[in-house]
DNA sequence: TACCAGGTCCTCG
DNA sequence: CGAGGACATGGT
């Protein structure tokens, strides 16, 4: 079921191009088969901490300033000023708390693996887990946003959108564990796929599955739940 | 004008 | 545990 419905978002959506990172010389992050560098690594890291609970394009702008004034960077981050940081951060929303988490982020990194990223990066997906948790400003989604498209490990984002829409389709679980679990269990491991299937559903929970639900323009109405209840209702 | 966006932490029952 | 509030900009 799983395997169709991606199938289904595939051919409607098309590929989805994440994790988006700078490349050399440039100002704006683009789609380039993910981070090669460590450089690329720390961008990507900083950019799922600022675009918490904000749209891409305002987390987005914040990395265009971080680049202008060369701060994806670990010692230039921990030496900045608070203040400083966060009106540089600004368009993220939320930016007095995600100055401290990107702080929060790097002190961990300088401490703990030489200001390393690749070092820490390097652990098996269920140390990395622990690790990145533990540091304040990281929960479950970006922990495992952080091993999925910066260590590109095989691990399945859960998000708000992941959890309405398989809600509305059938699965009646919003526990992040359970949801992470139904998919790891039904899909092949796989890092490409997970990659490209959690940013197939954000796209659908976007602009179709929304809190209002398009349901009509939907590429997966025929395996929904919602939708068979709502056409049900209808007849 | 109000609502939402690629969440997390803290506090309180 | 789980609910509820705080954090905050920019786009529709």
């Amino acid at each position: 079921m799983l395997e169709i419905i991606y199938n289904k978002l595939y051919s409607h959506f098309g590929p989805q191009h994440w994790w988006p990172v700078t490349e050399k010389g440039k100002l704006n992050p683009e789609y380039s088969g993910g981070p090669k560098n460590e450089r690329q690594q720390l961008e990507v890291c900083f950019g799922t901490i600022l675009a918490q609970n904000t749209s891409w394009k305002n987390a987005e702008k914040a990395i265009v300033e971080l680049n202008k004034n060369n701060l994806i960077n670990i010692k230039k981050i921990l030496k900045i000023k608070n203040k400083k940081l966060a009106q540089i951060i600004k368009s993220s929303g939320y930016y007095n708390q995600k100055a401290k988490k990107l702080k929060n982020f790097c002190d961990f990194l300088s401490k703990n693996y030489d200001g390393k990223i690749s070092l820490l990066l390097n652990n098996n997906a269920e140390e990395l887990k622990k690790k990145l948790i533990s540091i304040n400003g990281i929960g479950q989604e970006t922990a495992d946003s952080i091993i999925l498209y910066a260590a590109k490990k095989p691990v399945f984002v859960v998000d708000a959108y992941t959890k309405r829409i398989l809600n509305r389709i059938g699965y009646k679980e919003t526990e992040y564990n359970k949801l992470q679990t139904l998919f790891a269990k039904n899909l092949p491991n796989s890092e490409r796929l997970f990659n490209e299937y959690h940013a197939l559903l954000v796209e659908l929970g976007k602009g179709i599955c929304k809190k209002q639900p398009l349901c009509g323009k939907c590429p997966v109405s025929r395996c929904c739940g919602y939708y068979e209840a709502v056409s049900l209702k209808r007849d």
